[in-house]
RNA sequence: GUGGGUGUAGCUCAGUUGGCAGAGCACCGGGUUGUGAUCCCGGUUGUCGCGGGUUCGACCCCCGUCACUCACCCCA
């Protein structure tokens, strides 16, 4: 029993798992460089307002998931939910939008959500976001949906399933929430609170309720699909055209529903089926509004954001993480006071050579000190000792092939950067 | 916020009708005066989540509480 755990579904990551978890984070990143995509360093806390106004005031995550505090400077502040409000925020007060288009950006670090947490879903999780803003061009849809596919088939993952819709403009929105209403009404009106208020504040919302009866009872509930305009129609054809232009495999999902209200058009998510009640490992969508939401010029933009840690559950449930890396290339076995002394400088040598080298701390002993060689993972064991110094030379033992030869001190190093090459 | 499940060693978990708290793994040491991963031998670690109650006696039964976990809601 410790005297202090994480806050409640805050989790940690320790080795072998960080590893994966970093790998994870970095293969996301890959693909965008690639793509021209320019680093975007976040806060990760902002006006509470901004993520109010721009993720909007009847979604659940706005309505009761933000971690809002106020400031000594009585600022009312909120831990980031999500990245794409505060990417845009930056974009515009960095006065981006004036610059080249469309702007390219990716960013990465936690988000914040007050849940109740479960599988794949805490209160704090890692999100690798990419934005591209400035243009509409249906090409940008497919392009970015095409580098989210690129990292997870990076990654191993062969399960992950790419769901694709558009919710058309506002006006078909609005238009089909009318209609949705009056439809929905009679049919699961009355359940319970929480469901009247959606079906008033954002019908669309109901149609992504996950309990039976409510599936069941909005089974042939009319899609939005019938009633989007030309041009939102025209659009999202030529996303999907792009995408099966570049290989990347989707199926239609007209009812596809996403929380937050700045989407429109272009909306999809990456769903991985050995997930359990939270599979979705990535999601994203256009928000050519979001910008006049928050006070900014008209700036169209589309967008994802990744989950790093659903993906390594997925990786996991897939078992394909990758193998451990070994965490020394040389490791040194010194006995005695002076073979401490001369290893440690010889380690600190071999490190800024660009070899990974560790040795055994306390007094280990022979044995205990091989035995600390071999799960470093090491291919090199350096064996040093009074006789080997008064000699003027090491022990140096392959550890795969368990040969060993005598090499003179000075030339340890040389010969260990030849053996590594 | 709501519901189910689970809390025993660092980890994974046994623990019989209520009768001295265990195993495997891990870790440490020895078998080898200076040689690992295999093998053999030995050893360390416990507020049985916490607080009450019942009982001669509670890891076990009862009540409460906390934590974890899965699911709903919602979402990456």
């Amino acid at each position: 029993m410790v005297a202090f755990r994480a806050p409640k579904g805050v989790p940690d990551y320790v080795p072998p798992r960080s590893e994966h978890l970093l790998a994870v984070r970095e293969a996301m990143v890959a693909p965008l460089r690639l793509a021209g995509y320019g680093y975007l360093e976040l806060p990760v806390f902002e006006d509470t307002a901004l993520f109010a106004r721009g993720v909007g005031e009847t979604t659940d995550v706005v309505s009761k998931e933000m971690f809002t505090f106020v400031d000594k400077g009585d600022r009312s502040i909120t831990l980031r939910p999500e990245g794409t409000v505060g990417a845009v925020r930056a974009v515009l007060e960095a006065g981006l939008e004036r610059g080249a288009l469309p702007v390219k950006l990716w960013y990465a670090g936690p988000m914040f959500r007050y849940e109740q947490p479960q599988s794949g879903r805490q209160r704090q999780f890692t999100q690798v976001g990419a934005e591209a803003l400035g243009s509409d061009d249906p090409a940008l849809d497919a392009e970015l949906i095409a580098l989210a596919d690129t990292a997870y088939r990076s990654l191993g993952l062969t399960q992950t399933v790419l769901h694709l819709a558009t919710l058309g403009d506002p006006e078909d929105r609005a238009g089909y929430s009318s209609r949705l209403r009056e439809w929905l009404r009679p049919r699961v009106g009355g359940l319970d609170a929480e469901t009247d208020r959606r079906i008033e504040l954002n019908p669309l919302r109901v149609l992504d309720d996950k309990r039976p009866e409510v599936r069941a009872a909005t089974a042939d509930a009319p899609l939005l699909t019938d009633v989007i305009g030309p041009e939102a129609k025209a659009h999202h054809e030529a996303v999907r055209r792009h995408l099966t232009d570049l290989g990347v495999a989707f199926v239609d999902d007209p009812r596809l529903v996403r929380g937050l209200d700045y989407y429109r058009r272009t909306t999809f998510e990456f769903i991985h089926p050995l997930l359990g009640a939270q599979s979705t490992i990535g999601a994203g969508g256009r928000y050519d509004g979001l910008s006049e939401a928050i006070d900014g010029p008209p700036l169209p933009g589309i967008g994802w954001a990744l989950g790093v840690d659903r993906t390594l559950l997925a990786l996991e449930a897939e078992g394909v993480l990758p193998a451990e890396a070994p965490r020394a290339q040389v490791f040194f076995v010194p006995l005695g006071s002076e073979a401490k002394a001369r290893s440690v400088t010889l380690a600190g040598e071999l490190r800024r050579a660009g070899i990974a080298a560790d040795l055994a701390y306390g007094d280990r002993g022979m044995k205990g000190a091989m035995k600390a060689a071999d799960r470093s993972g090491a291919a090199y064991a350096v064996v040093l000792g009074d006789r080997d110094i008064e000699a003027g030379e090491a022990q140096l033992k392959d550890l795969r092939e368990h040969a060993q030869v005598a090499v003179p001190l000075d030339a340890l190093v040389e010969t260990l950067r030849e053996k590594l090459q």
